[in-house]
DNA sequence: TCTAAACTTGACTATTTTACTATGGTATAT
DNA sequence: ATATACCATAGTAAAATAGTCAAGTTTAGA
């Protein structure tokens, strides 16, 4: 059970706009620069970004991205459903009545597969952006 | 942010045999068949959970496995400590000083990930094997 | 004693997911 | 003009997952 770059990397570069931001665009550029992710790799994790209006964009020279809401009012959770970065616990489709092998019943460890999601995600649902811009002191980058 | 089948189906496993034991070794012939799991998958699982003695084996025929104790006292964390179906958050090596971008420092988002580590592993120690047992109703495979 | 049930081990492989890269654009400040 | 930066889609290498295969050993029971 791992977390994917792709969360990750969509997280850090928004604390980066968040920290970074006096108001002008920031560009995927310095994010990729500052944070040490792939140019490329970013520009496809704010499209998704860009679409879900967690950003909006500046085109042109000295253009970049800006962040739609003040950092305290996006929440981890937000970021995830934007990239697409889904927890997924248990082994069966939800909405099925079918269990995770095939029968026709939710499986033993059904219900615990979903505490443990809704226990991942509250978590989620907690913690903004501001969360991780309050704390900079020198021992970050 | 997805749960692997190999812990998914420790755990199952488990629970069936937490289930229907009745102080008789469970042949994971029966495991497979009554929960839909791959024989030769469970045998690869289960030598790594009689290796961390989370079950004992009894060879030879109307042999199998039962547990080393009480549902109670089995944990999901030992479970999943013991198949390696290990929880990552973080980019980074733990150990390392240096960050998930090979940068010197901690990034920006190291806290956050290790908090949601922390939260997610306390779920894990606080539930054992007889929380799935307790309720079996008819529900349930 | 024979045999079938069941555990044991290590190597191997197909599939899927992840983590990018490549290419070829369009928009705009200077 | 032109450099900078966003935009979009397709492709791909590497890693992880989810198994399978092969070749055993052990032991209860007929
Ligand atoms: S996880 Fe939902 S039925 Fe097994
Ligand atoms: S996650 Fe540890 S340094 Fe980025």
């Amino acid at each position: 059970m791992k977390l994917s770059t792709k969360g990750r990397y969509a997280v850090m570069a928004l604390a980066d706009i968040a920290k970074f931001d006096d108001n002008n665009p920031v560009s995927l550029r310095d994010i990729s620069l500052r944070q040490g992710i792939s140019l490329l790799y970013l520009e496809q994790i704010f499209s998704m970004l860009k679409k879900n209006q967690i950003v909006e964009s500046v085109r042109g020279s000295n253009g970049g991205y800006k962040l739609t809401k003040s950092p305290d009012q996006i929440k981890i959770s937000n970021i995830f459903s934007a990239v697409q970065e889904n927890i997924k616990t248990v082994g069966c489709k939800k909405e099925s009545k079918k269990g995770c092998n095939g029968k026709s019943a939710k499986c033993i460890t059904h219900n615990l597969w979903d505490e443990l999601e809704l226990h991942i995600n509250e978590f989620f649902n907690k913690k903004n952006l501001s969360d991780l811009v309050k704390g900079k002191n020198e021992n970050r980058v």
